[in-house]
DNA sequence: CTGAATCCTCTAAGATACTG
DNA sequence: CAGTATCTTAGAGGATTCAG
């Protein structure tokens, strides 16, 4: 990484005149973050647990049309992430806690922005792909 | 960004107190944005022609790693969304060119925030997810 | 209550090969 | 050059069952 640091944000502001040898592209930071987050679930949980901890079945119920499986394995991954926190209570029956790192709080704000845009020009998506 | 301090700017900020009945999530218009260009194709291509028009043979050889039917794919769906535009010039061989509307550049924008983002704490996400 | 383990389905995506 | 048409595979995701 250079340390070409201009003053336009981040990496797309960087001029991409030739074709590139995806060294840069497939790199994109970008790619990154919607590869892990980018699921069908993850965001969702993050936004709901960017408001408050939740347990478990919390949010089996909160999301309700996430499997289980699918529950747990997100969770999983965004705790890989380090974007989410589990904490265990040995209490009886047991309980487990789910709440946002740092880290996932502050992508969070970033996502918000995007969430700006889908609320302004959202609408002009709306149309779905025709399919086949 | 309205950002007040301990509060999640936007969207994300509304109050979740109870079970929500998928309604309000599956509605939720980051969710909508991520579908539609959340795949492995379609910010790439969208980065790229952030910077300059091209043509299909062009992004082929650009991104070098996507086939061609992913990459028509990938661009009908843009195109479909309104956030790329397709031109033919009806010269002699046929020629046709990729641009981001209008739209498409304005997603460019809170999608920088989010590059941002991956750029100053993307390396805490280094780590893949465990292979089963 | 919080998961892990299985099984199954459906779609995204790659590899070719062929056309206007 | 700019696609379309098939074929095939890998993995995401769901349903269900079992366990600590």
């Amino acid at each position: 990484m250079s340390g070409t640091h201009s003053d336009v944000p981040s990496v797309l502001a960087h001029e991409l005149p030739r074709p590139v040898p995806l060294d840069e592209l497939a790199a994109c930071p970008v790619g990154e973050v919607f590869r892990r987050v980018g699921d069908k679930w993850s965001m969702l949980l993050m936004i709901l647990l960017g408001h408050r901890p939740y347990r478990f079945n919390e949010l089996h119920r909160a999301v309700e049309g996430i499997s289980q499986r699918m529950l747990t394995r997100t969770l999983r991954g965004l705790e890989n992430d380090g974007l989410v926190r589990r904490e265990v209570f040995p209490t009886v029956p047991p309980g487990v806690e789910y709440s946002l790192t740092p880290l996932g709080r502050s992508l969070l704000e970033p996502l918000s922005a995007l969430a700006d845009w889908a609320v302004r020009h959202g609408s002009a998506l709306g149309r779905a792909p025709e399919p086949r």
